[in-house]
DNA sequence: TGTACATCAGTGAACGCGCGTTCACTGATGTAC
DNA sequence: TGTACATCAGTGAACGCGCGTTCACTGATGTAC
């Protein structure tokens, strides 16, 4: 059934792309052939190379997809909840839950990507992507951050973004790696209780 | 040169499980092949079967030997530094280093190992490996806290210890993937500050 | 609107390559006397 | 201590396999009249 319509065509590097985005993730650049994301498409193999130039693009376009849908949720978030600071609980409890644990593909991009970025060289597709993408992720939850009453600088704004982009991303990798044992959910909690402890200091 | 003697041998099996255990830091258990490690160690590929049962079996004692390496290094800087919250900043100060950062094949194991763990599934000798290891190290660093003066209970110096741990293993990651931009050194610099802000707290 | 034909999205065989693993072989080591 | 021989650590060719990528082909789509 070869020559499709261009609609479909293009309906077709979109699920390339989603395939890609959500295999990546889950199985990481190196656990996924382009055989794999192809038939994951409904398609064979050979037709690739008709939508993208190779397999690195293909992981720097499913990056940046995966760190999109981050931020289009994140934003979600922040005009689902107007009020001074509650948009950054819930971000908080969201990334920090068993279910964003669990789901592999759909996994954070900062968590997923990391690993095979840091193996790429500085001037790669894909690692320029994962630094755009991660800072993008870094003014939105800076944007979210209520500090305390007193006249905050910027610098100490960011400065607590960085600290909390870490703590989320350490606490979910290890709670990845230590899945299926008690030590995951203490690594959830134990982040979770700390963004509380944080907001009880900074409301106080 | 066949037929080393047994002490040689016994000398090579240490230096193929050294090479191994800094060339998966580096590159992660897809990109190193039995070859690479072999001949990083001098030797040829077809002898690896002699001291190991499989690749796997190899990226389990690699693994452990990282952790293993860890931990005698913070026991050494515990030893070294008595005074009560001080082996704690030494520690901290030396893991969030720019040095430790860029030298991957010198890795922290419970950031180099992390992502190809959470793909391994739960019954593999690696992930067994990698929790022990883990679950180690942060007994090691909770018995470096030194909590405020009022009676701390046991639970809040262990989920100290796991959300620094978390911090820890998050900042090392993130300024690992945005090396080489300025993002990298902002990473480890708010973590350190993070860690400074923590023991002021305590300490007053 | 209908026909003729050029285009090109997708197929599946094929490419060279490197992987993890096996194995017949070699010759120094280790041992028995 | 010296000799004869069995052992076995390391070599390098070979195995089947899956990878990323290429390409001749097919036939429905898109277009020109």
């Amino acid at each position: 059934m070869p020559r499709v319509s261009r609609q479909q065509a293009e309906r077709n590097r979109e699920t390339i792309a989603t395939s890609a985005s959500h295999l990546f993730r889950e199985y990481g650049l190196k656990g996924v052939s382009v055989s794999d994301v192809m038939s994951s498409a409904g398609l064979t193999h050979g037709g690739f190379y008709g939508h993208f130039e190779s397999k690195d693009a293909l992981a720097a376009e499913a990056c940046a997809r995966a760190f999109a849908h981050v931020q289009s949720a994140w934003l979600k978030m922040i005009n689902e909840h107007p009020e001074k600071g509650d948009a950054h609980k819930v971000m908080i409890d969201h990334y920090l839950s068993a279910y964003c644990r669990d789901e592999l593909g759909e996994s954070c991009p900062a968590v997923a990507f990391s690993a095979d970025v840091v193996r790429e060289d500085s001037q790669s597709v894909i690692r320029q992507t994962y630094i755009r993408g991660l800072e993008e992720l870094i003014v939105t939850l800076s944007s979210t951050l209520a500090l305390g009453e007193q006249a905050e600088s910027e610098q100490d704004r960011r400065q607590a973004a960085l600290i909390e982009m870490s703590l989320l991303v350490g606490a979910m990798t290890l709670a990845r790696a230590t899945m299926g044992t008690p030590l995951s959910d203490e690594f959830l909690g134990a982040a979770r209780k700390s963004f509380e402890i944080a907001s009880t200091d900074l409301a106080a």
